[in-house]
DNA sequence: CTTATTACTTTGATAATCAAAGTATATACA
DNA sequence: TGTATATACTTTGATTATCAAAGTAATAAG
């Protein structure tokens, strides 16, 4: 490796351990206290204002719907998510955010506003689009080549 | 958000769950499809041709040093890891990667090079030099911030 | 030479995860 | 209409990763 690949290597699996603590150090404080990484990712996954059915936020979550009853089990005990069976069809359940579920929602997506805000931080308009071009290199490289 | 911004945060959190799935499902395979991604860290923390002890490897992973004792356990079984007392200081555990270990170690790095190969094609020398300022930014903002 | 410190391992607990079996409902078709 | 199949979800049993705290053994400090 050249010195510049070497460096980039460097910050960026510097920066993917990072975040990751990171973000489990800011939305796992305070009044969030109680909810685990997994957890959050769910209500991520649920989204705001949304009624989502097991099976979907299972496959956008990427895990088997057994993992997924068990998250929604806690997050319904918590008090972030309610479950109800559809009346159209009852093998269905819906679940969506409760208002205690948005405003873990909402503190998700600050962390997420803030750690866009830094990354463009001192960047002009064009160097900007030099980044979200090197990170869309990567996604659809991989993408093709591992078809995930 | 503005329009770059959220474009911005959506190839972030796509990239950051996309390539911790294609980094397992390329090193979890063939010859090495019996280790698990804990288990490659672990590998990657301990490095090629060195020897380290195991307080230094678990504060590296930032994991408790039972939890290591654990993963070591199952590599040494696997046949990845060596380990010995020390016998200047006999409380001293050296681990260390077999033959085995380093082909692991390699493939693990092999990864690595492509991915920031991929990175950085298309990309001019200077825009390279913006990617990794860009990257930074983050990194050294969230280090201040929440100092971890 | 006793006490404190260090380096590691063990223990007991919890969370996340899967595959496979189980339950209830809906759909297809004979 | 009645049975077979498919769908949506939950439960069960197992494994892995993890921690805090207790335990063990060796070294260092007084």
């Amino acid at each position: 490796m050249n010195s510049k690949h070497e460096s980039l290597n460097k910050i960026l699996v510097k920066l993917f351990n990072d975040i990751l603590r990171i973000e489990e150090k800011y939305l796992c404080r305070n009044q969030f206290e109680d909810l685990t990484m997994t957890e959050f990712h769910i209500i991520e996954t649920i989204g705001s204002q949304t009624e989502r059915t097991m099976s979907e936020t299972a496959k956008d979550l990427k895990i088997t719907s057994g993992t997924l009853t068990i998250g929604i089990d806690n997050l319904v005990r918590k008090g972030y998510v309610s479950r109800h069976r559809s009346k159209e069809d009852k093998r269905i359940v819906a679940i969506s955010l409760t208002d205690k579920g948005e405003n873990a929602y909402h503190e998700h997506e600050t962390f997420h506003r803030e750690l866009v805000g830094r990354t463009l931080s001192d960047l002009e308009p064009d160097q900007e689009k030099v980044l979200i071009k090197a990170l869309f290199n990567v996604d659809s490289y991989f993408k093709e080549k591992y078809k995930f």
